[in-house]
DNA sequence: ATATCGTATTGACAATCATCGATATGTCAA
DNA sequence: TTGACATATCGATGATTGTCAATACGATAT
């Protein structure tokens, strides 16, 4: 998240492990990297739509979209009885941000 | 690794995603992510400077060192007998881009 | 109220994993 | 050759995890 400087810059504290590793702890899994690219694919996506292509059972596929909420990478909304879930882009965006190797200590050149 | 489009772009093949999920897995604890954050702060790393800072074993740090390396993101190179470790910034930057929001299908604008 | 349907939770189980002590391997120096 | 030292491997153990069947929860429709 906003947690801290680049991977790269200087040797993590302990707790900023904590978190940064359990947010790539959740997309750590093949099911559930499978699961988050449905997601990321469109904004959005039912619950209801995600079952059959990832080919394991509901009660799993639930599991994971809960690791994943739990995580911060997916936000969920309730419609009628449907479940609508679409991922963060600004989570990802940081934890993109936090793995690049060409980052640097300096905030710096962004090519805006 | 060079396997596939950005997560963000079209739903992964489960081949892919295997192999994005180990590179994802590898960083995913939090004394290897301390312990790859202590190798990415400088060009290299002698294993003999990384257990004292971590506060575990010695065994238990050769141990991450062989998930980074078998996961390829990081090479190590033994000199008389020490061994130095370096991350492998293309391995970690085709990560990063992987996981990156704002990617798009076509390889676009790159701010070179 | 009752039935139906989508989703979440529970409980269980097999598999994976992080960790350590003990030990093996390999390198250098005397 | 022998000893000292750095690193890797082995075996064991407790903890975590991915999965499913069964079931509970909640919303809509009749």
């Amino acid at each position: 998240m906003n947690c801290c400087e680049p991977l790269c810059c200087s040797p993590m504290e302990p707790e900023n492990a904590d978190e940064m590793a359990a947010m790539l702890k959740a997309l750590a899994d093949p099911t559930r990297l499978r699961l988050f690219s449905l997601i990321a694919s469109s904004t959005e996506q039912c619950a209801c739509d995600l079952t059959e292509p990832l080919g394991v059972s509901q009660p799993t596929v639930s599991h994971h979209l809960r690791v994943l909420n739990d995580a911060g990478l997916v936000s969920r909304e309730q419609r009628g009885k449907w479940a609508y879930y679409s991922v963060r882009r600004d989570r990802l965006g940081a934890l993109s941000a936090f793995l690049d190797p060409a980052a640097t200590l300096e905030p710096a050149a962004s090519s805006t």
